[in-house]
DNA sequence: ACCTGAACACCGTTCAAGT
DNA sequence: ACCTGAACACCGTTCAAGT
């Protein structure tokens, strides 16, 4: 049951759609996304995509819903199974094969969280990185002194790294992080 | 005495000058930074502006030279009074300050990386920052896994700061990514 | 209430003409 | 050899008219 699904007319919710499902092919289509473009391809007038999204981030959201969702869920699911640093260790490495194949989806994550912090205190991201960090805070592993916006800042670089060598690097400087976020002896 | 002043003539000179003057002036006034903008500013036409600098890192790289051969210098220095890490903390604090300022710096210095490792091995930034983790790896306190770029790549978090909480962030950020060059206990 | 798409604004980049 | 600036290309964004 859909939480209070606002009444939409049935063009709407089918334009709404299609535009995402453009977006996702453009994007899937590897070069720099036009807004223009994702309108032209779903068969709808510019406008029409700025009224479903009026921000570039509103629209990332959207397609890498999804995704971000699975990673909160995921973020639980490993906290659940292993010791608080493991599981941040883990999520991260989650996090870089979604941003592997699916570059847009740090973007996404990124707009979340700056939406999230935005708004009252947190959203689902920044809920999954906090309970992530307070797991560990609590074992004294994690030291106390950061928050689930340092560390989304921090794992941002992933986003910069060149596709060629993403594999061989993403990992090795997202260990160097979670060495960085332990608990200094 | 300069390296082989490609011999110019007058004019061009002047140009350029005036080209770097005004970008300087364009930057530190706080909005994005329009080519066309500088060219006017600078009293030139726009091919002229392009003729000089052919990307927009050029004209970057140009403007904040002398800070970037600044922080160059400061590594050696800092590397003859501390040891290694101490020196590496104490580096990425001036980075930092730098940044704090003068925004489009780490740009700089990204673009000077990227052009460094881009052509033979490094340039004056590679090599600093090269210079700065050899010592560490030698006195065993920098783990030996880490290149310049690894470095480079992870301090790129600093742009991404809002301007606003720059300064409690990026020190505290810092202290977290040299915890994690440390050689790992 | 929503959609369309022409039109506007803006900015990077080029290039023919000039000195 | 270098400079100028009009002109082009491109893309985000708006808004009057239509359904």
């Amino acid at each position: 049951m859909p939480v209070a699904p606002s009444p939409r007319r049935a063009d709407a919710t089918e334009n709404r759609a299609r535009i995402v499902a453009a977006a996702r092919a453009e994007i899937a289509a590897g070069t720099d996304v036009k807004l223009n473009a994702i309108a032209q391809r779903a068969g709808v007038g510019q406008g029409t995509l700025y009224r479903h999204f009026p921000t570039r981030a509103d629209l990332l959201i959207e397609v890498y819903r999804a995704d971000v969702d699975e990673l909160v869920a995921t973020a639980d699911a490993l906290l659940a199974e292993h010791d608080p640093l493991t599981a941040l260790h883990r999520w991260f490495d989650r996090v870089a094969e979604y941003a592997a194949v699916k570059r847009g989806v740090l973007a996404a994550v990124e707009a979340g969280t700056r939406r999230d912090l935005a708004a009252h205190s947190h959203g689902p991201i920044g809920d999954a990185v906090t309970r992530l960090l307070d797991a560990g805070r609590a074992a004294g592993t994690i030291r106390p002194d950061v928050d689930a916006r340092d560390v989304i800042i921090l794992i941002g670089y992933l986003s910069r790294i060149d596709p060629l060598d993403f594999t061989e690097r993403a990992r090795h400087l997202l260990t160097i992080i979670v060495d960085g976020l332990r608990t200094p002896v």
